[in-house]
DNA sequence: TATTAACACTACAACGTTTTCGTGACTAAC
DNA sequence: GTTAGTCACGAAAACGTTGTAGTGTTAATA
């Protein structure tokens, strides 16, 4: 086992001093050009890397950036990692990730951990707990403590940091316009409770298109799910509450879901109900996974773009720690979403 | 904007010495009761958290370990990095997380600026190409240089390391086994290249559970995917292979997916010909994911147990972290994976 | 009264870097 | 022959922390 070598090791080698192996690894000119190249070649043989802790204590910031996400195991928020490891590897950045599993607390702990220095700055979307309890100090805190702070996705207007958002509210017009179009207009709207920012949005879209078109607004075809836990138990509920809203109006010929695995239990219980998509009911959700490219038939879906909010995020935040003037105001950016259609509509 | 504390300002604030609040917050016997509760009482208004990375540098090792994956956005890895972080959050470590894209380039680059210090060791399923390459020489120089890694799912004999794997031949058998017992006697395999050793051990399974039914092998049953590179690309040639072989071989009744983009791909094409799951044709895949969960009908799959196999490999990485003895033996650990009947077989 | 022991604290080195500020040796100019 | 200037390199501090080895004071023992 060859551990690996230091400069000071390199310089009792070479029977010189630390700095001059140093200067001569940065190509200084203050040392002459024989020395740094048998210092180089020395450092080549022994395969020296830099130690990147020692560099983020002298220059007391890091090369890493942490992304605190509810989930993993989730279509849109891979993406969005995709995304920003894309972008922190082409700007010579590492990524940390923590997982909040939805937890208001976990939330907490994994960003305190994280926040002892590790990292440079938090690309965070709030788990849901969070957004419940309204609490967040733990994000105040960091940004007082000089931490840059980027949010996506699920937005706090009350916290002033950069953003990266999807224009949800527009794009669910255009998607209960889209179903207009098909000639729907009895639409059953399957969405979060209003905490949730993009829930809320995305029925205010909802509500503004069917204003628009001059349909009333009817109350029993809105489904809010609670939506605090884990999808294995909120998921039977919402199932058996579509089923009933379904029987109780027939008249119902179309269903926005506000993402994909609630698109998958309407679909389920449309299937239960031997009614078929998109004649007997047209079906259109957000977030363009696999299960809508998959299922039979492949829905519509609105695409909302998760590696590009990631690329945003994460150019965002390393602008902003690699920027002198601390004061630069927040940035707000805006990633559009697009309706991609399939067959389900 | 509050920075953050150090001991040495804390010191200073108390006129005492750096020492002396080290000691005090680490509750040494050595500081009288009464400066230990004051240097505490000031360290917790300051809130005063101490610096990773310092300690990092003094202590020689990191708190975190790294995970190098193919693609987030993929179930069974997203799976996978849950298990992985789990664990890690429950034993005090951070996860860093790098995706290679399935680029052999990308997996090299990644992990030596991983390497360099900020990382106690690794958690690796290798890419495709770094597969098809046999060219390990990244991870055998990080073994080398004293970091502990732990490989898991694709698997290389030829490198001396912890692992988890998959008791990938026998479930496979297993699941073949399952297809004779619904009285399915043409079975097609759609697998991968045999370079990738979770294909070619179902493969294996595959053969051995026909073997011993007494049912012939034939070559044109079986159905190996370049699969190099993103699932855009071979996706629609290995749709048309498929349905040129069923339409060449009528007789099969039944098909085994090496995982479940495949198996979408199968019921696409099982669509487009008009015949009926699992009446026509039974189908059985990899990976229990949001596909075959919500798929029409939902598919039999096997379960491989993702979360866990992260967990088990965490616990595996982390052991060797913290054990004195350098020289223990390599472990493999095997998950057990389980098929989960549901409605197409 | 002199020695020892306990106590409560401090000084300092070390971890691996970079960078500022020397410091000799040599050369060039006066 | 003195002074100034360049060149090539080294010493040391700093980043934040911990642990070892002092240090001075007081109390207990011989």
């Amino acid at each position: 086992m060859k551990k690996k070598i230091t400069i000071k090791q390199l310089a009792a080698e070479l029977g010189v001093s630390v700095s001059t192996v140093s200067k001569s690894l940065n190509n200084s000119t203050e040392i002459s050009q024989e020395t740094r190249e048998k210092v180089q070649a020395f450092a080549k043989f022994y395969n020296y890397r830099p130690n990147n802790i020692a560099l983020s204590l002298k220059n007391k910031k890091t090369k890493t950036i942490g992304v605190i996400i509810p989930e993993v195991v989730h279509h849109f928020f891979a993406m969005v990692v995709r995304g920003v490891e894309q972008v922190a590897v082409k700007r010579g950045y590492n990524v940390l990730i923590s997982l909040s599993n939805e937890s208001f607390e976990k939330e907490v702990i994994n960003m305190e951990t994280f926040a002892d220095s590790l990292i440079g700055g938090f690309i965070i979307s709030p788990s849901k707990e969070t957004l419940k309890k309204q609490d967040y100090h733990h994000i105040h805190q960091t940004i007082e403590e000089g931490m840059p702070v980027v949010l996506f996705d699920r937005t706090v207007p009350e916290i002033n940091c950069d953003k990266v958002i999807v224009n949800d509210s527009q794009v669910a017009q255009l998607a209960t316009q889209h179903l207009l179009d098909k000639n729907k207009k009895n639409i059953l709207l399957l969405t979060t409770e209003d905490y949730i920012s993009v829930g809320r949005l995305r029925t205010q879209g909802y509500i503004k298109a069917l204003k628009l078109a001059g349909i009333p607004l009817e109350n029993r075809l809105i489904i809010k799910t609670e939506d605090s836990k884990r999808s294995d138990i909120i998921l039977p509920a919402l199932e058996s509450e579509l089923k009933t809203a379904l029987k109780e109006n027939p008249e119902i010929d179309a269903i926005l879901a506000v993402n994909e695995i609630y698109a998958a239990a309407a679909m389920r219980v449309i299937r239960e109900l031997e009614l078929n998509i998109p004649e007997d009911i047209a079906l259109i959700c957000f977030t363009d996974g696999v299960i809508s490219k998959y299922a039979t038939p492949p829905l519509t879906t609105v695409n909302q773009h998760g590696t590009q909010i990631g690329i945003e995020a994460a150019n965002l935040l390393i602008d902003r720690l690699e920027q002198k003037d601390i004061s630069e105001p927040s940035i707000t950016k805006v990633v559009a979403c697009e309706i991609v259609e399939r067959f389900s509509t």
